[in-house]
DNA sequence: TGGACGATCCCCT
DNA sequence: GGGGATCGTCCAT
């Protein structure tokens, strides 16, 4: 095979560096008799002691999964009506995790329309997957994928082609309050999948 | 038990 | 560029 799966050691390093090594790698998810793939071209970081992180207050029922050894999904619900997807890293309670803010769709786009077709305009497919929100919403990621093993066959990460350091760009995290400061949302130069957002003032 | 708010998106002006 | 949708979660009464 020629696009391995990422194997449990990728995912028990420093966030940040998964973070930035996760641009690049191809994101499969099994449904419905099909398969859908994204090669993943925006992350974000979020750490331990990091007042943006949903485990800065310590452990509770909705943040488990980010607890969890690397190499889980964690999947959350937000402003009353979407889901956005993390790659949980570091081992068991630590509380790190990597947000998957975009992908470039690449296989089961017609799938990836349909999923998003539930909102009266018809969806592009550049603005199939260019939002973590979208995202989740194109490759039915919900509330049934949280705590995911991305070890496991229905959602997991493989090798992609190489991605040139020199194309990576770092910014502040978009739609956040607090951790302004932190550079810790990567992107790929130029690619036309990464989202709109709008990146804080550095 | 209530209220404030959120790692967003879409539509309107 | 601005606001509304919409509801689970958490913390303060």
């Amino acid at each position: 095979m020629r696009f391995d799966k990422l194997p449990r050691s990728f995912y028990l390093r420093p966030t940040l560096a998964v973070a930035r090594e996760l641009l690049g790698k191809r994101l499969v998810r099994r449904y419905r008799n099909t398969r859908l793939i994204g090669i993943i071209v925006e992350t974000e970081a979020y750490c331990a002691g990091d007042p943006a992180s949903h485990s800065f207050r310590g452990q509770t029922l909705r943040n488990e999964v980010m607890f969890w050894k690397g190499g889980h999904l964690y999947v959350y619900f937000t402003y009353g009506m979407h889901f956005c997807a993390n790659v949980v890293t570091g081992e068991r309670g630590i509380g790190e995790a990597v947000l998957i803010r975009a992908v470039e769709p690449v296989t089961g786009i017609a799938t990836m329309k349909k999923n998003r077709s539930a909102r009266p305009r018809d969806p592009v497919s550049g603005n199939l997957t260019n939002g973590p929100a979208k995202f989740c919403q194109a490759f039915s990621i919900g509330r049934a994928q949280n705590g995911s093993d991305l070890l496991g066959d229905r959602i997991y990460l493989t090798e992609g082609d190489e991605i040139t350091r020199s194309h990576i760009l770092s910014s502040g995290r978009i739609g956040i309050r607090s951790g302004l400061d932190k550079q810790w949302r990567f992107y790929l130069d130029g690619n036309p999948f990464v989202s709109r957002g709008k990146a804080p003032a550095p």
